[in-house]
Parts: structure tokens; C-alpha cells; sequence
DNA sequence: TTGCTGAACATGTCATAACAGGTGCTGCCC
DNA sequence: GGGCAGCACCTGTTATGACATGTTCAGCAA
């Protein structure tokens, strides 16, 4: 049953089977949430060193193909994703979940009053006789399951006045159940990878892709009221957008 | 000179020394463009095999943080980024590049007509006996550099009409030097990795974090004209968005 | 001075081998 | 029948070694 892969003698042998791989997998040879054979197999079939197959099945680990689990064998990742829609007017995460059919939740890491960075001072305006602000970090679940780490930079009026509630929900809706209106969010997309507390957090694998949505919502006035990024799994979470001319 | 890495022993080695080195590029001991050590000087420094020496550089590229040149050596990785504006009103790329100080330009991959995918068909709300499309594929450079490869999906009858103005310039400013107005753009933005042959497009490295940008363009009367995805290299385009009340 | 060649050195690929540690099942013991 | 021990099998980590291939530069020849 030994097969040969076939002799690309141009690419090397771990991208050539994670190519053939991906195919298989593409055509449903392999369907989410099945096992691969193991690497034992998987050696035998393509006649090629335990290391060669490793590497091959790295490639697909790194593009969100695959997933491995120690002790228990490879399997075919399946995709679920959840759309946050980033489109005006402005729609709570919450709300958003919610019309999506999924429950939505967060896990407060730490809520600590801390001395601010220049750069957080300036973006929210504030004096520097008083650089204290609030920091809180949480992990924000969908159907219990981890999408997101965020971090907010809250003045510190602010952050003593509500700290409780925010402890158990999301920044925005407290802020907008108190009086304090979101007239306006500058928010910037882009995309890092995960360190290793990134991924303890969000239950991933290291290097996986996050999607870094760093923003500043204005209140009424124009004035900076908060500041912070969240840092969301790519493989469950994408934005939508809408641009009107 | 031999130093031991600190024995962590809850974490893999490979991981306690690219956790060391990524603290050293944090710190600055290795400045963007740098060289690191060669493999065998990592080698005597961590008192560790080459294997884990290649994982723990592995992590780290797999990270974005260093790119490494066979031949030649392992490098921390200068990070420039250019900004797409997604905000309302639309604006178009090579201006949105021009404000930045930034050259855009295109290199044509392909021009061809083709059956459209059932997918393409109902977004652009084609009837079915008529199946028949343009699709390009370009790759989208800043400075001369590769950004992003762009797959547009064009009506055949427009993608006929200004085939040779689409060879050369984007497609909104074609279509809107033709009176064809644009008058909403919904897109959805996610993030994938690089297969091969994005890889080879973009000189980036397999598997490597790509911002997917799939958007519907509307012309007056809601009308769908042109769909498509632009695939743009993570480490060099982000997206900034405005969202109001 | 120009141009080529080869040595030294860099990373890339691949093989073999050993052991660690997680998972799940079988079968024995109580 | 319930629970536990042990085994088979899986991936994870690490070492050693060999050869391939790209880069650079010194040194030689034209």
C-alpha cells in the first residue's frame, strides 16, 4: 500500500505531502473533526521519516487546518466562526452575539487601578498631575468557549464610579446604562500572533493568528472616555463592515 | 561563555529560549534588521542541540518577529505597516496610499473570463443562463513591495467594456471614471494563512497570517456589481475603521 | 582591474533514535 | 460489577548526523 508521493523534485518532500494533505482534505477525504492516520501511518504511506511527516503536518497546524492532541492522534479542524459587525451605528457585543444564536459571556482576568503609559495618556487626553487609570483585562467567551482577550484603559473616575459592574460586563453597555454616551469609535484592524500567554488564555496554539482591534471610543463633545485592544482568535472570530459613499 | 537557559522545567526547552529571545528583541539587544547568532553559536550559548535551536527560531518566525535567509543568516524583522482606511466615505486605495506617502501600484496576474462559482452568481445576483464573468487576479504592491493579491469577479459585460483600463488600474477608480458610482461596499474581514502559492505572490513564508478582505460593491438601486477578495500580508496592511452612533 | 573559483559558513532538508507524557482500552482483582 | 493496573498507541521533545543549497569573500588568473 506503500505510495509514493509525487516527485515535485522542485519542492521539498514535507511541502509536497502537506500539499497532498490539504487536497485530501479539500476534496472531503477528510472531514471536520475527523482523526488522521497517525504519524506511524502516515510515514509508511509516504515512505518518509518521522520528521518529514511532523513537518508536514506542522505546515497544516500553522495554516488552522489541523489541530493534534497529545495522546490522542490529528484531526481535521472544524471552522465556526461568529461575524462582530464594526458597522454604524454602533451595536454591543452582546446584542451581536445574541442575533447570531450565540451566548456570549466574559472572564474577568484582573481589574487593577495602575499609572498609565504616555501613549494611553495622550490618546485619552488625560492631565499628567493625575496619571491614574484603571486597567482591567478579561477573556470574552462565546458559548463558553474563549474568543477574545481584551484590555481597557478607563480614567479613573470612571473605573472607581462602575468598577463592580464591570467586573461581570462588557464596557460599553455599563458605560451607556450610566449616562455615558459612545458617540464615536476609532478602532484600528490588524494582526499579530499568539505569545505563549496569549494562547494559555485563549486555549490556542502558539503563533496562532489574532486579530488586534485597537480602539478609542469618544464620547459626547468628541472627548476620549476609553481606550484598549482586543485580541481575538482568527479562526472564530471576523468583522464585518459596511461603507456607504 | 556558555550560559544555561533558565530551567523552567514545567515548559519544553525550545520554548524557554525563544521566550529568552524574544525578551532580548523586546529589550533591544537586537534591533529591527539585526542579525541573531548562527545556529551553532545558539547552539554553544543555550548548550542545546540544533533541533531545538531551529524550533525555538521557528517559534519566533512563526510569530513575525524574525525572518531568516538560507545563506545568509536569521534576522529580527523590521515592521512597517501602511493603513487602509474602511471608513465612510469610501475612499479609494491609491489615494488612501497616496495620504500616507506611500506609491501604489499593480502587477496583473490574470484576466480571464470564466463560469462564476454558484457562490459569485447569487452575490452578484446573476441570472443563470447567462454565466459568464470576468475574474481578475492582481497583486496590489505599496512602494513596490507585494501587499496583497486581489481576486475580482467582474459581470461580463463591464469586465468587456474596460478589460484594458482593468489591466492597469484599480477597480473603483475604472468604474467610477465610467459612471459606474459606488454606492455601498459591504465586506467582511478575516484573516487565513498562506498556502504555497500565496506564499510565492506575497514573498512571504508559508503559513503566514493573511487579512481577507471579501467585499460586495453596490451601484445605485442596491445593485451588486463587482464582488471579490483582496488577500493582504498581515505584517504590512492593517485597517482602520470609524464607527458612530 | 576584472572576473572566476573555491573555501568557509549560513540555513534547509531529511533520516534514525531515544525517551517523556497523555489517552484509552483490556483484563485482572476484589 | 466496579475499580484499578498495565499495556498499546499516540503525539511531544530532544539529540546526532548527513547532505543540499544559498551567500560571501578571499585569492588567483586573465
Amino acid at each position: 500500500m506503500a505510495r509514493k508521493v509525487s516527485a515535485d523534485l522542485e519542492i521539498p518532500l514535507h511541502l509536497a505531502i502537506s500539499e497532498q494533505l490539504r487536497e485530501q482534505i479539500f476534496l472531503g477525504d477528510y472531514a471536520p473533526g475527523d482523526q488522521l492516520p497517525s504519524e506511524h501511518q502516515l510515514m509508511a504511506t509516504f515512505q518518509v521519516s518521522r520528521i518529514t511527516v511532523r513537518r508536514a503536518i506542522a505546515n497544516l497546524i500553522s495554516q488552522g487546518l489541523l489541530t493534534s492532541h497529545q495522546g490522542k492522534g490529528v484531526f481535521v479542524k472544524p471552522q465556526r466562526k461568529v461575524i462582530r459587525s464594526l458597522s454604524n451605528p454602533l451595536v454591543f457585543f452582546d446584542e451581536n452575539m445574541a442575533s447570531q444564536g450565540v451566548t456570549s459571556g466574559i472572564r474577568s482576568l484582573s481589574f487593577e487601578e495602575l499609572v498609565p503609559s504616555a501613549e494611553v495618556c495622550t490618546t485619552l487626553d488625560l492631565s499628567l498631575d493625575t496619571p491614574r487609570i484603571y486597567c482591567q483585562k478579561k477573556i470574552i467567551l462565546t458559548d463558553d468557549i474563549p474568543v477574545a482577550v481584551d484590555i481597557t484603559y478607563i480614567p479613573f473616575e470612571l473605573g472607581a464610579a462602575f468598577a463592580d459592574q464591570l467586573q461581570s460586563s462588557l464596557i460599553y453597555p455599563t458605560l451607556d446604562q450610566n449616562g455615558v454616551s459612545i458617540e464615536r469609535v476609532e478602532t484600528i484592524l490588524e494582526c499579530t500572533h499568539a505569545t505563549h500567554e496569549m494562547s494559555q488564555y485563549l486555549e490556542t496554539s502558539l503563533g496562532a493568528p489574532l486579530l488586534v482591534n485597537r480602539y478609542v471610543a469618544y464620547t459626547t463633545g468628541a472627548r476620549p472616555v476609553i481606550c484598549g485592544e482586543t485580541l481575538s482568535r482568527a479562526d472564530r472570530l471576523s468583522y464585518s463592515i459596511v461603507l456607504t459613499k
